[in-house]
DNA sequence: ACGGTAGATGTTAGCGCTAGCACACTTTCC
DNA sequence: GGAAAGTGTGCTAGCGCTAACATCTACCGT
């Protein structure tokens, strides 16, 4: 295994003590005995200190500022007051580890680049803020392998809980996420046997609708362009939601305008520039991703091209760009936001020890038509 | 002092034990005695644990992990397979309690909504990846509360360094780092006397160099549109640059075209809309973001005002959409994942103990002159 | 042969904080 | 009025891991 690459969200709540200007840290440093052998040499102040300088135990010390009704009130001003005087800033780290209670949750994302995946954040974050727990976020950049070391490293850092994107993962990260035994949630999709619980929309049956729009907005010769299908399961559900709807209607799925292209606005141009030289008669193309589909309508007006004259054109996410187009895409608007509250919203139900294992939140999907189709 | 609603981004290394498929945790617990009144009951296996099982003291398993090179190779395969027999995953928490060195450093952003902010910690992430330091990412929203209460959080857990957005902070905030004596780096502008360090561009040369771009291009009844300027010190300065080109020009800055905005698409319709209704003269609108000029820019086109024609357009940042438009967007490029990257590295750097205090890396900026204008 | 040095491992003592219990010292109740 | 049930505080003993020192073995040169 190598060196991998993540990243975290965390979102968190603190005590702040309200803060006196002069330096008084060293100044108040206690003249009782040091237990020899200490190592600390920075002198950041402890929470003993506090306890010595509010002259009370170091536990009641601890209790009056993470269990305040458990403290006289009069007690707790002389704590708080210590705090602030002596600028003190808890280590977190020695109180997880003493307490061994998880105060964190991690979400594993694919990809930073794609607002999509900063809208499900926001409307995790936005669940969590009173919850008390921090999120993590992680990066796996689409890849399988570097979810797993997230996940090792979540682990390995004691998160609660952890919400995963999509459905499909690699065995070790199974392997790793039973073995630790804490909920898991999957997003995006709805896995029939989900690790643990699951929020999402069917894939399929979205893009069987959005092709079923298209089929029967009168197009007929109609091409589909998505990320990878094999690191991705949402595009590869698409991609069959997609075929089936073609199917079903009699049309021909034409493996050489059935593309997998890289992300961005500039891939999305290219896919509706390589589309339209392989089969000119295309007259409609859907893509599986928003940030495609616009780099495709920004192309089609740079080139000249009518949409949905000339060729139509179907997203899907609605992201903001969606509407702002001329003329503005039709797409499938997913709850990004509300997927996100969801997924937290089950994390926090499972840390509180309500029943989780199996529950599949289905959170929908509606095709928006606009203009380009 | 409140809630605090953070994000966090970490980018970390972890040695993976490769992974036995079968569930052997449980039947490898080891039968001997465990200290009485040990409160753990879930069962984790520790380092202990893998100590018994490879017949080694604790503290050679810890080496043979952390420092191979201190054990004898024969040793550490031994610790090794127990690790992987045991599907040992360590405690990161106990370990940087117990060493008390950082294994993170901190990167607060104003928001995620902006690509430009994922740019920057694209850069960073980069720049991290080989070093053993994990980021964890904070995300202010644009306020100075919630910075200060993210920096607490985060010196709270620990971390070895912070970056900052901005060259301006709550007192706090300031008070907070000085104390906590760890390295800081300010980014995206160049403070005279900086907390420690800084990485960015005068966001006020560049500005005027826009602003004087405009005007040498023929342009004289010119509007600006920028951010709220009281939360945002870039934004600040980029309309003074503005306004000191127009002055120097000898030309008029009105006010009443002279916008702060909300940010996004529609903001930048909205504002487009508003400045030539307030001034139907107006020949050139610059916006210091290029979200709020892109959304001009597709507005015009709804509108059906011919670009620079009825009005010029011009931005600041590069983003992937500006030279995506049609017309594409004049604006200003920042190497913003150059940005990220001089960051962190000025971090590692003051970590390794190389002085650091003071120093100001100055990035630069390009006026990119596209279509628009 | 000897101290000397390097290499490999173990012992001890915490890192800073908080459960769990123990211990006053009330207040409440029949 | 005495047991029962709070209330507020402190003590002890770790959480799981690792720094610092101590050992304990080769192996070295002179």
């Amino acid at each position: 295994m190598r060196v991998d690459v993540g990243s975290s969200l965390s979102m968190s709540r603190l005590e702040g003590a309200s803060v006196i200007v002069e330096t008084v840290a060293s100044a108040l440093e206690p003249p009782f005995q040091r237990p020899r052998g200490n190592r600390r040499g920075h002198g950041r102040t402890t929470l003993a200190d506090v306890a010595r300088h509010a002259g009370v135990s170091p536990i009641t010390a601890s209790r009056a500022l993470n269990k305040p009704l458990l403290v006289a009130p009069e007690t707790r001003a002389r704590v708080e007051r210590a705090v602030a005087e002596l600028r003190y800033i808890p280590n977190i780290i020695a109180g997880s580890l003493a307490s061994s209670s998880p105060s964190a949750v991690a979400a594993i994302l694919p990809s930073l680049d794609n607002s999509i995946f900063t809208d499900v954040l926001k409307g995790a974050v936005g669940a969590l803020e009173r919850s008390g727990y921090r999120l993590v976020l992680g990066n796996s950049h689409f890849d399988p392998a570097v979810e797993a070391t997230l996940v090792e490293t979540f682990l390995a850092h004691g998160v609660g809980a952890i919400m995963l994107t999509g459905a499909r993962h690699a065995p070790q990260t199974q392997s790793l996420l039973t073995n630790a035994r804490i909920p898991v949630v999957q997003t995006w999709s709805l896995p029939r046997r989900p690790l643990g619980a699951c929020v999402g929309f069917s894939n399929f049956a979205a893009s069987y609708a959005m092709a079923h729009h298209l089929i029967e907005r009168g197009y007929r010769d109609i091409a589909f362009v998505s990320a990878a299908v094999a690191r991705n399961d949402r595009a590869a559900a698409r991609r069959r939601g997609y075929a089936k709807a073609l199917a079903d209607h009699g049309l021909v799925n034409d493996p050489s305008t059935t593309l997998e292209s890289p992300f961005g606005l500039a891939a999305g141009a290219a896919a509706l520039e390589r589309i339209l030289s392989v089969r000119p008669s295309t007259d409609a193309i859907f893509f599986a991703n928003d940030v495609l589909a616009s780099g495709a309508v920004l192309a089609a007006l740079r080139l000249g091209l009518r949409v949905p004259g000339d060729v139509a054109i179907a997203g899907f996410d609605d992201i903001e760009l969606a509407g702002h187009l001329m003329p503005p895409l039709t797409t499938v608007r997913i709850d990004r936001i509300g997927l996100g509250k969801a997924a937290a919203e089950l994390m926090l139900e499972a840390l509180a020890g309500t029943p989780f294992k199996g529950r599949r939140v289905d959170i929908g999907f509606e095709v928006i038509a606009r203009a380009t189709t």
